[in-house]
DNA sequence: AGCTTAACCGGAGATCCCTCCGGTTGCCAG
DNA sequence: CTGGCAACCGGAGGGATCTCCGGTTAAGCT
């Protein structure tokens, strides 16, 4: 679906058609409303199609969700495989660990209400996914700048407090803002990748 | 609710009576089916009272699954609050950290559906309850292991990968078990907490 | 063009969470 | 004992997610 990999099997033609019917009703009614008052029953109604058709082509809410975000999502990845340091290839790793996580903390902050909504449902499809590509780069990561070290745990322990639900908590009751949590994020890397131990 | 905190409307004889009922039910229900499988109309009629009267004494589906760890709770919240080390006082703070996630994943794998299923409805309400407690404790220990340290943000960034659905993904489609979950763990808190850098 | 078939469509309906409200009952003051 | 009120009870019902299945249609082959 979204791990960047081509439908094995190609559409037919109105079923691709109603993909793009579905797709332009629900984003254009998240815009208006927000995400958790995106009913997939009166999505389907605006599209003008079964509410069958949302969940087969879209699997379920979380599918349909992860499709709005996918071509953001898409960039995104180019970005920290292919694209410019610190972000992408040519800077130290380190460097690259702290920029990934802020790029994920912009990521949801600019959508908060769409990737809280995502975790919610569901709560294991959270790993299906774009995760699983995230984790991936990030342990390989983890493993350049700290060769020893467990990455693959180190990198869900860092992809962890980079929870939709955590930030919106922190920033809702806790009254944190981004900088705040970056700031977070960064003496937590620093320790964990850097060996530079807060306080 | 749950956070120690003796309720300061008694209820009134009928109330408590149906709340028992309704416990026991829901745990019997627990015990032969699945955490998943717990419809709260059907604990309802097991427990021969309307539905109103589960919503009117626990809120939501969360309270009812927080009432059914409550006990459990309690005793968990004692332990690390007054018992012995190096759970509770009397040891260094690092270690009192390392034991408390200890026993954190292994209430978790004691329950996990439970656990799960807790995370996965609401979202935002994972962090009512004992998780500000947890917070709490966490954030003092950290303090004064660390004491320049940004206390609550580690806090939160140390609790995060002891969540539920991230230890079910791990041991289920990762192949991890217990100890390398703790080993993990074990090496996170001691990059943060005692400055021994991984690898 | 006509045929075949696999894929697709639509919406009724099952199930679940939660709310609302008219009727009822426990508790206490008098 | 009794009257009154606040709290409680039950279940109908709204709104949401997701499934199922009979009818339909697109796509390829002859």
């Amino acid at each position: 679906m979204l791990p960047v990999v081509g439908q094995p099997q190609p559409e037919r033609a109105d079923a691709a058609r109603n993909r793009q019917k579905i797709i332009e009703a629900a984003t254009r009614m998240l815009a208006e409303r927000g995400a958790d008052e995106l009913s997939l029953d009166e999505v389907a109604r605006v599209a003008g199609v079964g509410v069958g058709t949302v969940y087969r082509r879209f699997g379920d809410r979380a599918g349909l969700l992860y499709a709005l975000i996918d071509e953001r999502e898409r960039r995104f990845q180019a970005a920290f495989l292919s694209g410019p340091p610190p972000l992408g290839p040519g800077a130290p790793a380190a460097d690259r660990i702290e920029a990934f996580l802020y790029a994920l903390v912009d990521r949801i902050v600019a959508q908060q209400g769409l990737y809280v909504s995502l975790e919610k449902g569901g709560g294991m499809n959270k790993f299906s996914g774009p995760y699983r590509v995230h984790h991936v780069h990030l342990a390989t990561l983890i493993a350049q700048a700290r060769p020893r070290a467990a990455a693959p745990y180190l990198a869900d322990a860092l992809l962890a407090p980079v929870s939709a639900c955590l930030i919106a908590f922190q920033r809702e009751e806790r009254g944190m803002n981004v900088d705040d949590i970056k700031a977070g994020l960064t003496s937590l890397t620093a320790a964990v990748i850097r060996g530079r131990v807060p306080g």
